[in-house]
DNA sequence: ATGGCTTCATAGTGAAGA
């Protein structure tokens, strides 16, 4: 089955290129971040029309993140246990017997933030929850916009974003934090093409210059690694009329879905 | 150049994103 992730930065506004996007690439489960809708707004008919059951977290403005699939979607899960958050920022969920775990992390602002403390300890208490997450679901699959770019080659320019959120030495310990537990980048299990990004700024022309960085990323439990075939980014929404800053990422995992 | 663009919000001297 196919797994994909996609911040679409506005589930209203975006909801055109999603149904477009499904219609191409209709994958088995699709984590969206940044819907920045209230559960009461969430097109849940229009997407079960479309062949999608959902499950959803969301508010006004800011954050939100759901869950999308083709297949029944059972014990959901909302937000970090035990990590009081008002924002909705992760929802995990069990389909065909994989533990899918969708996570808008924080993006931290700047290094001297508030916000960049609040997504240290945010990483630390996910680190904590998916130890114990990985232990009840061996089959786990963590997917998101981590804002997080894991290697200098995930950066267009690293020397001109040293400094700066996203790329710093504690956000990229956290994410080899998560590694650590045991799960793979699949985008890096497979060869890939230089320069590959999942995010471009929206100004200076970023994307026609291919100035991004790769900081949406889905990374898999030892279990499903073996049955991973492929892992890619997905840059045709990005050159759409009113695109998305962010784009899809997709995997392919080989098991067999009644389990 | 602390800018640029996009969103949601409100009608701001805006806030936040990445």
């Amino acid at each position: 089955m196919r797994l994909a992730t996609w911040n679409v930065n506005s589930l209203k506004v975006r909801l055109p290129h999603l149904l477009e996007w499904l219609v191409a690439n209709p994958v088995e489960v699709i984590c969206l971040q940044e819907t920045k809708q209230q559960d009461t707004d969430f097109p849940q008919e229009t997407l079960q029309e479309a062949g999608y059951n959902s499950v959803f977290s969301g508010q006004k403005t800011y954050n939100g993140v759901a869950i999308l699939s083709r297949s029944p979607i059972s014990e959901v899960q909302f937000g970090i246990p035990d990590f009081v958050d008002e924002q909705k920022r992760v929802i995990a969920a069990t389909i065909n017997g994989v533990r899918v775990v969708c996570v808008y992390i924080p993006n931290g602002q700047s290094l001297d933030s508030d916000k960049y403390q609040y997504k240290l300890k945010w990483l630390s208490a996910l680190n904590r929850w998916l130890a114990l997450e990985l232990h009840k679901h061996p089959k786990l699959a963590l997917l998101g916009d981590y804002n997080i770019a894991p290697e200098d080659r995930d950066v267009h320019d690293p020397a001109g974003w040293v400094g700066n959120v996203l790329v710093s030495e504690p956000e990229r310990a956290a994410f080899q934090g998560l590694l650590q537990l045991g799960l793979r980048d699949s985008f890096r299990m497979f060869e890939q093409a230089d320069k590959a990004y999942s995010w471009w700024d929206y100004r200076m022309m970023a994307f026609r210059r291919n100035m991004g960085l790769r900081i949406d990323h889905i990374l898999i439990s030892e279990a499903l690694t073996k049955h991973c075939t492929s892992c890619v980014i997905d840059k045709a929404p990005r050159k759409l009329e009113r695109p998305s800053d962010h784009t899809p990422v997709v995997a392919e995992i080989q098991i067999d879905k009644e389990k």
